[in-house]
DNA sequence: GTAGGGTTAG
């Protein structure tokens, strides 16, 4: 089939960059090969462009290679389509191959590549094209200066990235923008400051930089202030100021932000609402986590990977465990983040067994497990009181994936010794860590003696507790009841008067809180500070009284 | 070519 005459090249260009489906797209492709087009450059830079908009990559490289002469406009396409994909190594490759084939790169070659030397931290083959840039001959171009700018604050080379910025011939937003988030990156929010101020014309984007810039400082005032300030705030505004109070913690702030942001009509996107997903997930938020689940269903067709694990995770951290196996097996498409979001769930509920088959499966799948993954492999194993299958996966850890153990793995390990009684394996393994064991290591090693009242154990884990947290009572409280109970009162003494002697003071209590139709409550131990106090009570005594008709003893050895 | 996203041991 030929089509028709009246279709020229262009209007064949314009066709294939309107197409909405992988399907048309292809089509195309097999009415390129019949009328044996398919080797014009300018139609296949289109079709590449036109599958790389659809994430379609591998057919990108298959129509790539058909070519017998891709030119400049081509490579420039996949290189372009390899970053946008976050595969900055092939990015490379093409651009190494580009040069083999004797083309010449030119200013929309380089941004790419620039890129991928940034993404990749190739410190030494970014300064290289960096000097391959200034070869060219060519005149300075605003997308490769800011490509650089970006580069070089990325590898904490500041002055480097002021020079390139203070040759630019001219500067567009997008430039602005990238020298006030290396001012950012590097710390220094004066300096980023002071380049916001010093622009013609502030955007979006550049009030967006360095609002983040203060949230990464921990300036969350600053941040503030600047956000009521601005007059036009999109999506990303709202959403890094959300993020804002996610990362400090004020998971309650965040979720009020998004209310206020629904007001408006501004519409949440896919960052949006994993970050309040996850906000609700910290505050154990079931009924508003519900909503937004509800209000993401309504509005799109399917739920991306972040989506779907901030899900996941906040139905398992809500409780509602099989909520989330139900989102996690409906997930068309998952990654690392949604497996790891299952296993921990599984693993935080008691399912032990399940987490480890379910990290077997992923395995079987082929996704590699990271570093984070196994932490949650081995709080099953700890919760499940698996030693044997903790100490294989903690070994296979290293020997099959090349990930080092870090510290919460320690914690893991000892954790896992110490509760079956292992206490002096425990030891040897603190004494054999890379690094230097922090409180969590000795905190759990101590709580292993408390239940397996090992006395000696216990001194050497407060000892090192003293000095890493001379000022947390509990350490100090947990040795002094051991000794009680040991009846060596000349200790509880001794203890009694370094506690003294120091100040430590009794720190504040541990609360908990809970959502009920939107509203939250919260308590700590002995409070009475909630409306339904006296009737809450009423209820704990008749539970402790069934409990008692049940046989439970009450463990009172601590309570002096 | 610039700006916003995720899980973790006690």
């Amino acid at each position: 089939m030929q089509w028709p005459a009246r279709f020229t090249v262009r209007h064949i260009a314009h066709r294939l960059r309107s197409c909405s489906s992988l399907k048309e797209v292809e089509s195309w492709y097999g009415l390129l090969l019949k009328n044996g087009t398919a080797q014009d450059c300018f139609l296949m830079n289109q079709y590449i462009t036109a599958c790389s908009h659809l994430h379609a990559i591998d057919s990108t490289i298959f129509a790539f290679a058909q070519m017998e002469n891709p030119n400049l406009f081509v490579y420039n396409a996949m290189i372009g389509a390899f970053v946008h994909y976050f595969r900055p190594l092939d990015g490379l490759w093409y651009y190494v191959l580009m040069l083999r084939n004797g083309i010449r790169p030119s200013s929309y070659t380089f941004p790419a590549v620039i890129k991928s030397c940034r993404v990749l931290s190739f410190v030494g083959v970014g300064t290289s094209v960096h000097g391959q840039v200034l070869r060219t001959g060519l005149p300075l171009h605003v997308h490769v200066q800011t490509a650089l700018v970006d580069f070089y604050s990325s590898l904490g080379r500041i002055l480097e990235s002021t020079k390139v910025f203070d040759e630019m011939p001219e500067r567009d937003g997008f430039a602005w923008s990238a020298m006030i988030s290396a001012h950012a990156r590097a710390g220094d929010l004066d300096s980023a400051k002071r380049v916001f101020d010093e622009m013609p014309e502030n955007n979006t984007a550049t009030w967006n930089t360095l609002i983040h810039g203060y949230v990464e400082a921990g300036d969350v005032e600053s941040a503030e202030e600047l956000f009521c300030r601005m007059v036009k705030r999109d999506v990303i505004s709202w959403t890094t100021m959300i993020n804002c109070y996610c990362k400090h913690k004020r998971y309650r702030e965040a979720v009020e932000l998004f209310r206020e942001m629904k007001s408006t009509e501004i519409r949440p996107d896919e960052v949006t609402m994993s970050t309040v997903i996850s906000a609700c997930a910290h505050l154990g938020a079931l009924d508003q986590g519900k909503e937004m689940h509800l209000y993401v269903m309504q509005t799109r067709s399917n739920i991306d990977v972040y989506i779907g694990s901030a899900l996941i995770d906040m139905y398992a951290k809500c409780g509602l465990l099989e909520r989330a196996l139900l989102t996690f097996f409906k997930l068309q498409e998952k990654n690392l983040f949604c497996w790891s979001s299952m296993i921990d769930g599984l693993a935080f509920h008691g399912y032990a067994e399940e987490a480890l088959s379910m990290f077997d499966k992923m395995e079987e799948e082929n996704i590699e497990p990271n570093s984070v993954i196994y932490v949650s492999v081995l709080a099953a194993c700890t919760h499940g009181g698996l030693v044997e299958e903790g100490k294989r996966r903690f070994l296979e850890m290293t020997s099959r994936y090349f990930i080092l153990p870090g510290i919460e793995h320690y914690g893991c390990m000892v954790d896992l010794l110490c509760r079956v009684g292992l206490l002096e394996e425990a030891l040897g393994l603190i004494r054999s860590m890379r690094m230097q064991p922090n409180s969590v290591i000795w905190g759990a090693l101590l709580g292993g003696c408390k239940l397996h009242k090992n006395l000696e154990i216990a001194q050497v884990a407060v000892d090192r507790l003293m000095i890493l947290e001379p000022n947390n009572s509990g350490y100090y409280t947990l040795l002094i009841n051991m000794y009680a109970e040991a009846n060596r009162w000349s200790e509880v003494a001794r203890i009694r008067a370094i506690m003294k002697d120091r100040g430590v003071l009794k720190i504040w209590p541990g609360s908990s809180w809970i959502e009920v139709k939107k509203k939250m409550h919260q308590f700590a131990a002995c409070d009475n500070y909630h409306p339904a106090s006296e009737e809450i009570y009423s209820v704990l005594d008749v539970l402790d009284l069934q409990l008692k008709l049940f046989g439970y003893e009450p463990y009172l050895d601590f309570v002096l």
